[in-house]
DNA sequence: CTGATTGTGGAGACCGTTCTCTATACAAAT
DNA sequence: ATTTGTATAGAGAACGGTCTCCACAATCAG
């Protein structure tokens, strides 16, 4: 390793030139009770004189580092962007910062993220959409102040969630469908190992659509397609589906971007959406409202999302122990790949 | 802060469960010289045995922390994406593990993000575009092993740059599109902040885009466009460009997702995309190959930058101290946008 | 006037590593 | 037998903070 070393400035130089000791200046740096006024304006002008600036990694040793670490599946999907931006700006008013950390979707990936991430003393963790099991995450929460994000555990004891209502997500999507007089509806979902099926969001969404087709009567139509995340396993489901002979009259994908590559199979098989197959997808992300595009898809709010884990997050940190599990409820954006013909007027 | 400790297994209990001293068990943990076989055998077992892991903030006190920061602009130009497999592939072969941040294009939070990653004792930071000048690059760098993507610097000397060749990216895109019978060709470009303008990629593309006009003497059409990266600064100038008198033939942006909302724009406004007005983007990234999007693009092969960057950056953390400079070379992925269309038979 | 309380400041142990330096054992060379 | 060299092991001082405790002064209650 390089030497770089130019006598770093410290907590001892600032106390000195503040003329108090190492003590009094550490409690002024934390915001901790027992300090003047006037001692606190002496130490704080020293800091920004000196421009001194705390070294985390010795903080980390006794207290606190006020880093917080998140994890996300992966950096493709434009949804993660969103969440992040909540996260950001509830922190903004907090000491802390986040960093973050790329799992692939793959377990041994996240397990070792995370794994890290607790050694590099971060105060907590967000995770978004873990592949973990329910056991490993309990394992992690009883070591670090923990909150989910995109993952049903309303028995977990030692974190918090903060979800989309899915299965309203997938009621909402039928119903919408099903008001533009479409009966043949397929579900497009995501595989994903038996572990964790039974929280994932994608099986919330499901259980919502056959719900809602049930209450219609429509129940023996239903249809479920699975598909990895890679775009040819996405494409062959999607032209199997559209080339069969009970091609389905409506989509509805778990998230936008499947729903991206199924329009474009469709394209190309000469389908026209949404006259011959309406497409849905999940997320309202930025592409939707393109006009190449133009994609019907449910919001579940991001930013929403983001700023209520972070919020939570903090409590934890700073003390709660009982579980919350949030909720926000998702709401239908109606575009073009959706849309009822206008009833043709016989001249 | 909550308590939660059970007596944390440090090197201490390590060494002692090898009947070791807690320095030749360190030794073992850095695989330092000075260590016979048999004790490092034991050392190892022992780690094993009760699952020790290494507090990195304590690591970070004295020596590495095999952490490297990694900046980037955003999360929505789906190109990151690309950038971070190459640097997660080259980090698998090394003990080194990354962690990200997200500055928002905005010096401040940029600033501020890096600071704080050189405050948590990160080894080296790879910034991905960064809007800094290249005077507090040049501190930076002075503080911390530097390696920038997408910016060109030929001049640095604390630091390396991984570039694609964006001069030749430019010509390429204007030839590829005069090939087409275009003349008119606009490059549809980034406002940016004056301070670094003349290092960022976008203006290496201008350039080349205007010198490839040159040769073809067609210097009088050249035409750049600025926007920000929101949407409604390229809306904005996109309805401008496209409804104006002397419509282009062919318009050129900067980055895919540009490209996305001018072919939106264009297809609202009735045009048709090639015909009308042919449309490219660069990158290369996921959505040009959709049938909806069918964007031709120019690769910067986003994982090499990245392979390259993470490279560079451990040499440089082991002691490389001149600067290199790498440059990828860009090639054309022509797609529908772009295509000429055959030659009408005259009946 | 005395004892209790409150507000402020500092001494010094401690956190879990790395790293320098010294000590020891043994082999090889003289 | 003595010296020199080499490989291994360990002692102990950092590193830059936090945090617990204690001391002291000023104020307050009785």
């Amino acid at each position: 390793m390089k030497k770089r070393e130019t006598s770093r400035v410290t907590i001892r130089t600032v106390a000195a030139d503040a003329g108090v000791s190492v003590a009094t200046a550490s409690k002024v740096l934390r915001d901790a009770y027992g300090v003047s006024q006037s001692a606190k304006d002496r130490v704080r002008e020293s800091m920004r004189k000196l421009s001194y600036r705390p070294h985390a990694a010795a903080r980390g040793m006794r207290g606190q580092t006020y880093t917080l670490g998140v994890l996300l599946p992966d950096l493709h999907n434009p949804f993660f962007d969103e969440i992040m931006n909540g996260v950001h700006s509830f922190l903004a008013a907090t000491p802390y910062q986040a960093l973050l950390g790329f799992g692939q979707s793959q377990i041994d990936q996240e397990f070792a993220l995370v794994h890290n991430m607790i050694d590099r003393q971060m105060d907590g963790l967000v995770m978004v959409a873990p592949r973990l099991t329910g056991q490993q995450i309990e394992d992690i929460a009883g070591q670090v102040p923990t909150v989910l994000i995109g993952l049903h555990e309303p028995r977990a004891i030692n974190y918090d969630t903060v979800n989309n209502d899915d299965f309203e997500s997938g009621r909402l999507a039928v119903h919408h469908l099903h008001e533009g007089g479409r009966r043949r509806i397929v579900f497009f979902s995501l595989v994903l190992p038996p572990s964790i099926e039974e929280s994932t969001i994608v099986v919330h969404r499901e259980r919502g659509y056959r719900a809602a087709l049930n209450e219609l009567k429509l129940g023996r139509y239903s249809r479920v397609v699975l598909a990895g995340q890679d775009r040819g396993s996405i494409r062959d489901q999607a032209l199997k589906l559209l080339r069969s002979k009970t091609r389905p009259e409506a989509i509805f994908c778990w998230t936008d971007f499947v729903a991206f590559e199924v329009m474009s199979v469709a394209r190309e098989l000469g389908l026209s959406v949404p006259d011959d197959v309406a497409i849905m997808g999940h997320d309202n992300t930025a592409f939707c409202d393109l006009n190449i595009a133009s994609l019907t898809s449910i919001d579940q709010s991001g930013p929403l999302l983001g700023e209520h884990s972070a919020r939570l997050l903090i409590e934890r940190i700073e003390g709660r122990t009982k579980a919350e599990f949030l909720t926000v409820v998702p709401k239908i954006v109606a575009r073009g790949s959706t849309k009822v013909s206008a009833p043709e007027t016989v001249s």
